[in-house]
DNA sequence: ACATCATATGTAGTAGCTATCATAAGGTGA
DNA sequence: TCACCTTATGATAGCTACTACATATGATGT
């Protein structure tokens, strides 16, 4: 039962480490949004956004409900502000460096 | 400055969607431990477990002292704790369907 | 200084994810 | 029912990151 714990954040994790996926989490804490208003926001293309927001909905970051045509799509809070406010708590006492993680593992090969 | 949230994000979401990575923390949530005591722990080999405590020390989810020949691993409690708090929560409220995240897409395929 | 133990680092093949292009599906108004 | 708008789905090629094997580094005791 314990076992699960990885396979969940693997999951959950995974999910979120997808920078298209952020961004689209980054505009819906703002307010909810139509597929289109993210394609225009974010100047990715269609398909692209609505791949991956396929994605955050399997996870339930974000949910989506019709409106007409549309679809409206808005984000989890009450998973979401908290765990932002981990990561800006970690950033800030841990990252004061500037560091961003594992990137700049790559970044020192240069 | 709000800009680098999604950058801050993708470091700390992609250093924590990893498996093995993931088995560490859990490991040492319950305890500090030596590289081999993972090893032995995890059944991995010992390169493995190296390259990604690397990736773990470098985002500051855990911790590293030496003590003699060997090196004292330990876990950022600070920020994991909360962390896996979030997660259960989550995981609670929004999945008890049992769903794995994005994972269940693949899955779904066949 | 040497042998040994503990851990880190270098490298290459591979598997899995991503973005893109193309197409399908669902809803609405005429 | 048809044309159109909005969004979803399929398939593929390319790339990235992971694992595994091999080797190097550093510390300790003799």
């Amino acid at each position: 039962m314990k076992k699960d714990l990885s396979t969940m954040c693997y999951g959950f994790f995974s999910t979120l480490s997808n920078p298209t996926r952020l961004a689209i989490i980054e505009a819906l804490v703002e307010k909810p949004m139509y597929v289109n208003q993210m394609v225009e926001e974010l100047g990715q293309e269609q398909s692209m956004i609505s791949h991956n927001l396929k994605h955050l909905v399997n996870c339930h970051f974000v949910f989506v409900r019709r409106e007409g045509k549309q679809r409206v799509y808005t984000v989890n809070h009450e998973t979401v502000d908290p765990l932002m406010r981990v990561i800006e708590n970690h950033h800030h006492r841990f990252c004061k460096d500037g560091a961003a993680c594992h990137l700049n593992i790559a970044k020192e090969k240069k």
